[in-house]
RNA sequence: GCGCCCUUCGUCUAUCGGUUAGGACGACAGCCUUUCACGUUGUAAAGACGGGUUCGACUCCCGUAGGGCGCGCCA
């Protein structure tokens, strides 16, 4: 019997979820869920300046929107702080740890000279040995970790593979500030350890991390957890991500209309893979994840992917399904307010029955409730340049001999309306465009649009021939 | 500067010493077609470079180049 899986997701609080930190999320989840195990939620808050409420409820908002649940409550790291301080004192009493005190200016002019030298930039361990008595008045000193400073520490990655650090490279840091708060990598491992925590994914950025916080582990004579580090992601043009690129904050993927479950896709298939399989549901990733299948190398964001991967999504989703997340998607659309509003009973139903034809020709759910605008429009309604065109280019005319035929028409359906044009059509050796774009003018200010029999249909005959007749003059 | 890591079509990736180096997005061309899409068929497109090891390297080793990450009393 081997021990439950518990992973984390420990974002730090200071803003937005952004891609990066929801694919970290979306691994941890995915690889609890693999092993039936639980995926833990910590706020990691000791930076009091920079954490805010709004960053911690923006980031419980994406999870929640992705569909990446946690277990239990999220836990407060700071709320932890007293802890944390007990094993810096322990750290201390058992010779692992030692009072320091460089001042902040002391350690910038340090670091400056380095620099200056083209030395490696590290803590020259000026305290590490100095005794107690040494100690100038009235300084509160930081507790620094007595980092090894011989041999190597290394980590077993389950991505990156088998790293080695030199320990002569690994400086003393600061694990407990003079103001007596905890700082990063002293936290991360006691709670880690102490919320029982079995397998670290997080960002490689946090490797050398990794390494410090091996030599923690060992001074505490804990184990080390499993550790995988995965590859970053970089923008288009393979430097940092940008605001403009994909660094933004998961709601704002929400507002450019991708589905959670596209982008969890496409979030999977960057540094992961399956084989060649692109497209699979969120119960396929949990039962194939597996954390060896994490590539090394980092990827760059590709939106035109993410569009067709919803797209995908967009088309197979059931009208019912994809009515929903429409709705929901509303409220966080721009415009999408207003046209909720215009939205009672008739409306709904007939973009229900519109769903069908406008899902075919949407990638995102923007796409959707543009595609849905005619639905919406007020007569006499306005045309678009190309609408124009085509009502300058005979449409009119057009359009003055479709009012007799449909009028004609008994029953007022697609396929009817269909067999009734372009038997007219024939009749008059026209090509149906010839008939067809017109009409879609008139009836939706645009050159494109569903089916035109479609919409004859959804619209109705009252107000398909009032728009007919609008544009026919 | 020091340390660690990365490098297969434009992009995401498959390959775990022997393949005509496969798939997907994108691009281009054709078909389908009432528009736009969808769908479909096809085409172009890759092992950074240089050395080894080996009967045989994309795959293993070394070096070079390019790129990324880290080097806070941030996380």
């Amino acid at each position: 019997m081997s021990v439950p899986v518990v992973t984390r997701f420990a974002p730090s609080p200071t803003g937005y979820l952004h891609i990066g930190g929801a694919r970290t999320a979306l691994f941890n989840w995915a690889f609890s869920r693999h092993n039936d195990g639980k995926m833990l939620l910590r706020i990691e808050d000791t930076d009091r300046e920079r954490s805010t409420q709004a960053a911690i409820a923006a980031i419980l908002d994406g999870m929640t929107w992705l569909g990446l649940t946690w277990d239990g409550d999220a836990v407060s790291q700071h709320s932890r702080a007293a802890r944390h301080r007990e094993v810096a004192g322990q750290l201390l009493a058992s010779g692992h740890a030692y009072h320091c005190y460089c001042s902040p200016q002391e350690l910038d002019a340090m670091r400056a000279r380095a620099e200056a030298e083209k030395r490696p930039i590290r803590y020259d361990g000026t305290w590490r040995d100095r005794p107690p008595s040494d100690a100038p008045a009235g300084v509160k000193p930081v507790i620094r970790f007595k980092s090894p400073q011989e041999g190597e520490t290394i980590i077993n990655d389950n991505a990156q593979g088998r790293v080695v650090f030199a320990n002569k490279d690994l400086d003393d840091l600061i694990i407990l500030r003079s103001d007596g708060n905890p700082t990063y990598n002293l936290s991360v491992v006691v709670d880690d350890r102490d919320m029982g925590v079995t397998h670290i994914v997080r960002g490689v950025d946090h490797l050398t991390n990794a390494a410090r916080q091996t030599q923690i582990y060992a001074a505490m004579d804990w184990p080390v957890p499993d550790m995988t580090h995965v590859p970053l992601i970089h923008g288009p043009d393979g430097a940092k991500l940008s605001k403009r690129h994909g660094a933004l904050g998961v709601e704002a993927y929400r507002a450019m209309g991708y589905l959670p479950a596209a982008l969890r896709n496409y979030l999977a298939r960057l540094g992961w893979s399956h084989g060649d399989d692109e497209i699979f549901t969120t119960e396929q990733l949990v039962k194939w994840f597996e954390l060896s299948s994490i590539g090394k190398s980092p990827a760059r964001f590709d939106f035109a992917k993410l569009q067709n991967l919803n797209g995908h999504y967009i088309r197979n989703m059931g009208d019912d399904d994809l009515f929903q997340e429409l709705m929901s998607f509303l409220p966080h659309a721009e415009g999408g307010p207003a046209l909720l509003a215009k939205l009672d009973d008739a409306k709904r139903e007939q973009l229900k029955m519109a769903m069908a034809g406008l899902k075919e020709r949407a990638k995102t759910l923007v796409e959707l409730k543009n595609g849905a605008a005619f639905l919406f429009a007020a007569r006499p309604l306005t045309m678009d340049d190309k609408a124009k065109q085509v009502m300058a280019d005979g449409g009119k005319a057009a359009l003055a001999e479709l009012i007799p035929v449909l009028t004609a028409c008994a029953d007022w359906n697609a396929p009817s309306l269909e067999a009734a044009v372009k038997a007219y059509a024939e009749a008059q050796a026209l090509k149906l465009g010839k008939l067809a774009q017109p009409l879609r003018a008139s009836l939706t200010g645009s050159s494109t649009s569903p089916p035109i029999f479609d919409v004859l249909a959804v619209l109705g005959r009252e107000e398909s021939m009032a728009r007919i007749s609008d544009m026919a003059v």
